[in-house]
DNA sequence: ACTAGATAGTTCGATATCGCACTAATGGAG
DNA sequence: CTCCATTAGTGCGATATCGAACTATCTAGT
């Protein structure tokens, strides 16, 4: 048996690539921080984006798995978020068990910021960043992601 | 100003990048501590990872550098290492102040049987993951890396 | 050689993550 | 309608992350 049919070289290529993307998303969580308000997490700004991304009004339990988090997690989150108001909860009234998360206006500001500065971040790496690279790289990306997230049953 | 030229829509690529990264990297790391002994962190395995690939011996600073943590955390996942005899500490000869980490046999271990369980995880995923589009896209990913690496300063 | 600033590591306190067990409400089978 | 399995959310305990402050040691400038 060759030394290249063994798996671990055969699978170098997985191994690399995860590795990169582990290193790339830790560096670009860094960044996004750096713009936030003191105390406020990366998972803070991921709640908010997406409830102007998707809609107001989701369930906890739904901005639980689409971030892939276990509910007590988002439970912890969300009370921040409420504590700062950034988001306000009201009953869910189709379901009494349920509740329904509201962005505020401080909430949407928050957001703005935070865009606002990670744009700042952008226009400097675009200098050392081709965005056509990105662009070219973005399908194969996206294509991984739904592989992964179709295996994850 | 047409629409266009708006920063949140001239750095939409970035976004969307990061995003797909950053999905990706948790969907990774899930796998990964899947096949991992219980209470172990991918950190840990990272840790180890690093040891076996650059060089036993690295100080407790050598790694919170090499993995952009604070040193503090580096205290702390180096403790649980150690608690579990992966690795073992020794005074640094050059440094008083400083400490080496070396991997024991069952550190090396720890490292084959993760690696081992992923091998199958990667086997698995190679029906729907084409091996060539992940090296394809490989030094995009390397070179965003060293941008970032660069910036944080 | 002396001293002041830098550096390696730890301790401590605050917050985050997450599994387990619990309560309340829902909804389907009979 | 009555059960009871399922579901939404929370409380709690264990561990992880990380900034601030601290100790010990090193090093550069004089």
């Amino acid at each position: 048996m060759d030394e290249s049919s063994k798996p671990a070289e055969k699978n170098a290529d997985f191994f690399n690539f995860f590795n990169e993307i582990g290193i790339i998303a830790q560096l670009s969580r860094t960044l996004l921080e750096a713009r936030l308000p003191d105390g406020m997490t990366a998972m803070h700004f991921f709640i908010v984006n997406h409830l102007i991304r998707v809609a107001d009004g989701r369930t906890p339990l739904d901005l639980a798995r689409a971030f892939q988090v276990p509910k007590t997690s988002m439970t912890h989150s969300l009370a921040g978020l409420e504590r700062r108001g950034l988001v306000r909860t009201r009953p869910n009234p189709a379901d009494k068990r349920s509740k329904q998360i509201w962005l505020t206006d401080k909430g949407r500001k928050f957001r703005e910021d935070a865009i606002g500065g990670l744009n700042e971040d952008f226009e400097r790496l675009a200098g050392k960043i081709d965005r056509q690279t990105l662009s070219r790289v973005l399908p194969d990306l996206t294509q991984v992601r739904k592989v992964l997230d179709a295996d994850r049953d």
